[in-house]
DNA sequence: CAGATATATTGACCGTGGTCAGTTTAATTT
DNA sequence: AAATTAAACTGACCACGGTCAATATATCTG
């Protein structure tokens, strides 16, 4: 079983593919995306993509993952937040880019579990680090009495990537008539997650 | 603007087409169901399906709301829980039927929430039937004193709905190394929700 | 009953994602 | 440098969901 290291041209057709991928879904978001578009700009044959990426899917991880990973880098620099509604507030630069498009949370949900079975999986890292992030998070604020401590804070971060797809989930759903944002509907079920009052 | 009653024949036809789809996901399941199949062996043409569905998902959400409705039925007999492992148990069904296929997940995401905005949508209203369901049950567990009672009992089945979701997302994420079901994954998860300590 | 009008169905056609046997290009070997 | 082998790319082709102008069938109205 020889396996080569990839070559030159190969990188740079992949490389081709998701720049030009990635001007699509900035100038006409990322539902827009079509196969056939991306090729054609960046002068390759269909089957070249699919070589590249298992599907259309696999391609838009790529860009989701990496636009995720900004995110959370920005995030990584902040302070832990010192209440609820300090995280909430800061958790709504990711929440707002996943609402922007269905496609985004379609993917991200398809994607994010995935205890790294596909090798170079962009959305399953950034999907650990952001639980590493909350956990962090989480157990600072356990430290100094701002949260509940009965819970271990990996549990508490789980529950709140829950959540944050629940909302997201109502948001879509109810498409139209969707008042607020879904970082309102948030609010309340972080509060009982995190403060029991019992 | 006239609107007559459905006639006789579209009432067979619609008849006609979920009864020849339902033999078609029985034998083969949810996600081998395809349009022209469903046409072909109730002898229309491809379009009267999607006069009559607006598109596949739509027939599936008839076809999985009806069996979700089953299962409510056959639960909304049952006593409530006694204790959080004894919900997990009666939650249990509903949970197996949907790790079965993605699709079905896929359907139950997209339509659950959707606040009646389609009239007739029979997973709109399985969704509200759950919700309340798990209301009714968690409001007689906190009368005696089975679970937390700091929180009405509306959001607390809310979050019942988003950990159900997150264990299925994780299930079909994990795909193969899913050691266990879906439900031993939830036991940590309600616990915390339920029962805190602090 | 003969139009007139609303409802139901048809099937050729399209868009788009994805496949794969075959060809081109690059790296290795002799 | 020629022959060999592996990697990269190609594009005709397929599968499948979904559309819509045209047609057929039912219902209503004078």
């Amino acid at each position: 079983m020889k396996t080569r290291a990839p070559q030159k041209r190969r990188l740079q057709t992949r490389a081709r593919l998701l720049s030009e991928a990635e001007k699509i879904v900035t100038t006409q978001g990322y539902s827009a995306l079509r196969v056939e578009d991306v090729v054609a700009q960046a002068g390759v044959a269909k089957g070249t993509l699919f070589s590249h990426f298992k599907d259309k899917d696999g391609l838009l991880a790529v860009l989701i993952g990496a636009r995720v990973m900004e995110d959370l880098e920005k995030m990584e620099t902040l302070p832990p937040p010192t209440s609820v509604d300090d995280l909430i507030q800061k958790l709504e630069p990711c929440l707002s880019f996943v609402a922007q498009d269905r496609v985004i949370f379609d993917v991200l949900l398809r994607y994010s579990g995935s205890t790294g079975s596909e090798v170079n999986e962009v959305v399953t890292e950034s999907f650990v680090r952001q639980i590493t992030l909350f956990a962090r998070w989480l157990g600072q604020m356990q430290q100094v009495q701002k949260i509940r401590d009965d819970a271990p804070a990996e549990v508490l971060a789980e529950g709140i990537q829950a959540f944050l797809n629940h909302v997201l989930a109502l948001w879509f759903c109810a498409e139209h008539a969707n008042d607020d944002s879904p970082a309102k509907a948030l609010a309340p079920l972080l509060q009982v997650w995190l403060k029991p009052q019992a």
